[in-house]
DNA sequence: AAGATATCAAGAACACCGTTCTCGATTCGG
DNA sequence: CCGAATCGAGAACGGTGTTCTTGATATCTT
């Protein structure tokens, strides 16, 4: 294995890891809000003052595991369009948002600590925003290579886009190098992905009263409506 | 003014709602996990015990202020509708969600209180489900009211619902007294709702970097998007 | 009207939390 | 090899929700 350094440095860097491991696993069951410093140190048999050679406060962990849920979800989504290479656009769009509810429903507390409320106040974003823009970019890109195909239906547009958001939304094309895209179809695409963050923040955090037995089907059904939305052609 | 029994009853009624009124005012300012019983009950100039005849504990406390945060919202839509009444359903059903949004926007931590997670574990339910069905309850009846009068477009449905889905969906109708509606036509409120929800939450827990200059475009585009979604029938 | 009873405010105490500081022991770099 | 940096451990501070005890006060019953 890779040893970089002395031996202080290479145990640094194993407790680092065991730290944010076992506050993985406690996030899991406890929740972001009642994780505990001490009973990660606790955990690890070392002194709950011992952690702040490791972790400069509560945030900076926190933090950290936000940053490893958003890799977590982020590679999960890429296998999953990796696995659908060769299938039509509309079946890698939905295969793509079934794998970000699997790994939510299998990790709710850390889709809770990524897309849910802050914990405290507001979250660091510097070193959050490029993780978190993954998924997000995978979806985009399914857009962009049905568009380049054109394969993309136009959206139906009955009015036309307010100028300041259509200059953002131009403005954000550019920064993200999707030229083949529209603004009126990116804000679809951000329309369809918060349609899907809403529909599993709705679930996992029980927001719909167990109205329906399988919430895989009225997922699956809002993945469809989604794929509508943002003109994916439909099947058959 | 109502004098309901005793001397002390009053009293008590009157600090019940004093002590709500410090805790939502606080809420405001420090958020729902940072609200603290001991500051509470030092605004009031009493001793944190005291507190305890009041309210059996904290998350008592919250689940109160999670119905009052519903009672708010809900009686803003309500009045929001009550002002369009003879505008057409399309607007009927912007407004009412303009004056969510409104809401959410002026009293972001209680949003957060109601649709963000939930802030230990679970929530109690009993007491919130009704009051937390009042918004959704208001953009049904829209929905109704345009269905019988024959104008709302029929969703474009390409296949088939499930069958536990069109189930589930239809025992909903029936026991939320709403005959006019398809299985199709509820399933598309809902994830409209969802939609609004999920808009909401990108916007004020700042999910969405500070992409848009405008929220408020942003989110009215959204709006007509779920007008288009439900089948209300486009304007001119 | 007087005694029994329930409710009240107040305080002390417990267990937990994040965080800071100090203090020897250990390890690293020159 | 020795000065310097880093380490683990412990004590301590101020904060939290919550429970219990105590004595005063209001209500209800006879």
């Amino acid at each position: 294995m890779g040893a970089p350094g002395t031996a202080r440095a290479r145990a640094r860097t194993a407790l680092t890891r065991e730290i944010l491991d076992v506050a993985r696993r406690q996030l899991a069951t406890v929740g972001a809000a009642g994780l505990s410093l001490r009973a990660v140190a606790h955990e690890l048999e070392m002194v709950p003052s011992g952690l702040y050679r490791y972790f400069a406060s509560r945030d900076v962990l926190l933090t950290a595991l936000i940053v490893e849920a958003y890799t977590a979800v982020g590679d999960q989504a890429e296998s999953a369009l990796a696995q659908t290479r060769d299938s039509n656009h509309r079946d890698r769009w939905c295969a793509v948002c079934t794998s970000v509810r699997d790994w939510a429903v299998a990790h709710p507390q850390e889709f809770a600590l990524i897309y849910g409320s802050p914990v405290p106040d507001y979250r660091a974003p510097t070193d959050t925003v490029a993780p978190s823009a993954r998924v997000y970019t995978l979806l985009l890109g399914i857009l962009s290579d049905s568009a380049r195909a054109g394969l993309l239906a136009p959206p139906s547009t009955q009015a036309p886009l307010p100028t300041t958001l259509a200059e953002d939304a131009a403005a954000l094309l550019s920064a993200l190098n999707f030229s083949d895209l529209t603004p009126e179809v990116l804000l679809r695409g951000i329309t369809a992905w918060t349609q899907i963050l809403g529909a599993l923040s709705q679930e996992l955090f029980g927001h719909l009263g167990g109205a329906f037995r399988t919430n895989a089907d009225l997922f699956t059904h809002t993945v469809e409506l989604t794929a509508d939305l943002v003109g994916l052609a439909p099947r058959r």
